[in-house]
DNA sequence: AGTGGATATCTTGACGTCAAGATGAAATGC
DNA sequence: GCATTTCATCTTGACGTCAAGATATCCACT
């Protein structure tokens, strides 16, 4: 069996065990290492996303939007409530959106507080094209995990993330 | 055994299923629970550390010159090489930790290019308090999982961040 | 010594995000 | 009906981040 090597995330916690060896730094790994993949791959994500002229947040109001079905509209607070961000967040993002020709602001003719966010047809042809890289690019990235890795590590990943949603 | 519930992660790859069954989305379950896994882990660890006046991008500043040990000094560039962020982004945060008085700026006599950026009393004492209180969060946040499921989760997590480091 | 490239840090301008509050419209209660 | 509360969205101001480039210094080689 080949020897653990050391990681970026060992050494800090090598440092805190000589520093405060009263600390039981086991969560600080696994949090630590998630924080840092998680950085790695919103790089990667968002380094794709760019060939395509999308940022990841505009990238997830437009795959929200097209994955909802036909007609491909929904209101800012449909939006609000599959994106773990803001009201004001929101707004910005679909303003940045209008302004690119990808959506339309609609009026809600039966609550006029409201309005409906629909893809435009140049946010359809876009977000399609980008959803198939974006896709492709996510196996990349979890090439090296095994099958039993994936399924593995999405069952613990499910049963942490239901400790706060 | 219980059966599995729908969580909000398996919702959006129904919907994907549903609308473009040509894509394989296992990868972006595993990926979108991280993504938001560590939302929520993050907010949770800034509330904590909001409580002794410390943003995480602070604590993370005075946590890594407490650890590097006695006399708690290390330069900009060291700083840079530890914690995944530009250079622009240290300078800012160097710049509110000594206008907060948590750290100083001192001369590095043998390179006047460089500074060395120690901690204060005040920062030393700060820090000492915060990170006790983070550990204790930390470990509040993974009560959770067993043990076994940290020992499994921390395998995964490592394993697949030796891909980006 | 002098020149050119490497190095360490800082500056600038643009983004994305949030919390808190403003605005206007709908729903509810009397 | 009118007042009050609730709701949906937008506005504002402050932060944290980055990429790209500016500045100052050091080092290596002639």
């Amino acid at each position: 069996m080949a020897e653990e090597e050391q990681d970026h995330v060992d050494r800090i916690l090598a440092q805190w065990r000589r520093e405060r060896p009263d600390l039981d730094v086991e969560p600080m790994g696994i949090l630590g290492r998630l924080k840092r993949l998680g950085t790695h791959l919103g790089r990667e994500v968002e380094t794709v996303l760019a060939r395509h002229g999308l940022s990841t947040s505009s990238f997830d109001v437009l795959a929200t939007l097209r994955r909802s079905g036909v007609p491909y509209q929904l209101s800012p607070g449909d939006l609000l409530e599959m994106t773990m961000v803001s009201s004001g967040t929101m707004t910005n993002r679909i303003d940045q959106l209008e302004k690119a020709g990808f959506v339309e602001r609609l009026l809600n003719p039966e609550d006029r507080r409201s309005v409906l966010i629909v893809l435009t047809e140049k946010g359809l042809a876009t977000v399609e094209e980008a959803v198939g890289a974006h896709v492709a690019n996510q196996q990349r990235l979890t090439r090296n995990l095994t099958a039993e890795d994936k399924v593995e590590f999405d069952r613990l990943l499910k049963k942490f993330l239901s400790d706060f949603e």
